[in-house]
DNA sequence: CTACCATCCTGGTTGC
DNA sequence: TGCAACCAGGATGGTA
């Protein structure tokens, strides 16, 4: 699914369609998403203008002229495709589509249903329930080491599981958890709580860049990523541990029969890929 | 409060 | 080739 990056992508292909761009029609095909599409959908979009397209963690925030934003989440599987003219025919998937007053078309397309488009009001967005709790942005120029370390600090889990926890960082999925640590040096099984001082230096450079180095790429594309244009995503080509067990270590220069390369092992419920010989 | 588990749903891959 | 089992980028609500 979608990762911060990945969303970013997203943001980045719509921003140019969307903004200062009226709302002319708004279909939904299939309402019965995991949060089911608000009723009236469509007459509370048609003939808003979108004032601007953020990114808050794996959510899309689109703010509207009427004060309401529309809070779009892309799920495991979720992904936007603007055509310009001559959209196909509606494909399967399809769920929803936006188009514009310069005639451009665009498809919410989301196989697995469990992405969400709602409604809020801008006053109360930053309270509202999906937003609330979400934990700092992990690029803001403020969230350095020593914030980073201040909110693992008490924790008895694995650092894995806390960096997956949104309350704590927004924005990093199974993906991006697994190459920062990697980039760290530092174990996933590790006591979060741990990670303090230098370490918790290393592992927010690392994040940073991972990240970067990620929306500079338009995102990984594993099976359901795609940009707006429907082209992929091509950090998948970097990653160092992530889904490639058994493979040989980007960083170890020892034999891949000694020390048996890249390992897989199950953490809540995820699969998590490491090195053991270069994170402790 | 924290940690773990099952669950939502579809489709691609793997193994017999 | 066919089919079943398993796995997947997320989030949440329940339980211990």
């Amino acid at each position: 699914m979608p990762e911060l990056p990945e969303v970013e992508t997203v943001c980045h292909g719509l921003a140019p369609v969307l903004e200062g761009r009226r709302l002319t029609r708004v279909v939904a095909y299939r309402p019965d998403i995991r949060v089911p599409l608000p009723p009236d959908l469509g007459q509370r979009l048609t003939g808003r203008t979108v004032r601007a397209v953020e990114r808050r963690s794996k959510y899309m925030l689109w703010r509207l002229d009427d004060d309401q934003v529309l809070i779009v989440h892309l799920g495991m599987s979720g992904s936007m495709r603007v055509y310009a003219r001559n959209a196909p025919p509606i494909g399967a998937h399809d769920h929803v589509e936006f188009v514009t007053d310069r005639g451009a078309v665009i498809r919410f397309n989301d196989p697995r249903r469990f992405g969400l488009i709602v409604l809020s009001d801008r006053a109360s967005l930053a309270h509202h329930p999906l937003l609330a709790e979400i934990g700092p942005e992990p690029l803001d120029p403020s969230f350095d080491g020593p914030a980073l370390a201040a909110r693992l600090k008490g924790r008895n889990g694995p650092i894995k599981a806390a960096l997956m926890n949104q309350k704590i960082v927004a924005g990093l999925g199974n993906i991006y958890v697994c190459e920062s640590l990697f980039r760290a040096g530092i174990s996933p099984r590790r006591r979060a709580a741990t990670v303090q001082g230098g370490r918790a230096l290393r592992l927010i450079a690392a994040i940073q860049n991972v990240l970067r180095a990620a929306i500079a790429a338009a995102g990984s594309s594993l099976r359901d990523h795609r940009q707006t244009t429907g082209e992929l995503g091509y950090f998948s080509h970097s990653f160092a541990v992530y889904d490639r067990e058994g493979e040989a270590c980007p960083g170890c220069t020892c034999d891949l029969a000694v020390n048996g390369g890249i390992r897989r092992i199950v953490q809540t419920g995820r699969s998590t890929f490491y090195c053991p010989q270069r994170q402790r």
